[in-house]
DNA sequence: ACCTGAACACCGTTCAAGT
DNA sequence: ACCTGAACACCGTTCAAGT
């Protein structure tokens, strides 16, 4: 065994700059995320991250692809649709600055192909227990945005999500 | 009728300020959206936006509560909720650097009073349509999860919008 | 290969002045 | 009141070295 110093010098600085990012993200927010600070949360030189990581963006980017090849793994372990729509809403509620980040405005999906094919990943499991594909687009489409105001403060906290759900067919 | 330069010094600075940080966010995206970029495109110098917004957050919040009450207007003027619905997506679409920023990671409403105010404002324009209270935040939820995912780039284009809406009873 | 320190052009924010 | 220029501590990114 190597000590975690040690490792950097084996190729395991990536994902413990991921791990840094990520603990930053959900201490301080997406605005204290800075690479420097990641680099520092890693204890490497503010430069380090470079070796791993053409920017911030493609950090980020790589961070946010983590996440929704975990929220994929929540989906596929959620049987029936409605139970996709709880873990759904559960992830996006556990991991509210994570959840933020996929969404986010700081990241455009279109400009990193690694983060929009894990994406859509999570996707086509949501897709795989809908009766058509309208079906599966409405679904998709009401959990994410009950996910989104929940994650901004403007969803009150006495609605019983299943009276919702259920009002999509 | 004065010059707008010399109207900067009548108090004109303000909404000024508010329309080049919108052009910026537009141009070049949140991240071209910093408060010394805004000041150049005002034609004042980095420092003076601090007389109008105590911060680069609370000039973003003032944009983005600026956001909804133009979403509030184009709600009120459309009829009925599937037209609202309507509305709501094409609000989106039309503008979708400024809905991104009146939901996205770097704004906390719940820090934003007046931001939280404008918020509410829209969407009791459209709870008033609503048949009830599930009903209300089911279609909300749905034409804003269309809205985000329309702009994170995760709808397909050939989905006929109107064969989702009506999937929310 | 992987990491470092110095450097560049930026940034948000504060402060002491100017009119 | 409103605006300015200098200053501070940061930031992303690049580059020339070090091992």
């Amino acid at each position: 065994m190597s000590t975690s110093k040690e490792a950097y010098h084996h190729g395991e600085l990536r994902p413990a700059l991921l791990a840094a990012a990520e603990a930053l993200l959900v201490a301080e927010g997406p605005a204290g995320l800075s690479l420097r600070a990641v680099a520092r949360g890693a204890g490497v030189s503010h430069n380090a991250p470079y070796r791993h990581f053409a920017s911030r963006e493609a950090l980020l980017a790589a961070l946010a692809a983590e996440g929704f090849s975990r929220l994929a793994a929540a989906l596929r372990a959620a049987p029936g649709l409605a139970g996709q729509g709880r873990a759904y809403l559960d992830f996006a509620a556990a991991h509210p600055a994570l959840y933020r980040l996929m969404f986010g405005a700081e990241l455009r999906a279109g400009s990193h192909p690694a983060l929009k094919l894990a994406a859509g990943e999570a996707f086509s499991v949501l897709s795989g227990v809908a009766a058509d594909r309208a079906g599966a687009l409405a679904a998709w489409a009401l959990v994410h945005g009950i996910a989104g105001l929940r994650a901004d403060g403007h969803w009150p906290a006495d609605v019983v999500l299943d009276s919702v759900l259920t009002r999509v067919t």
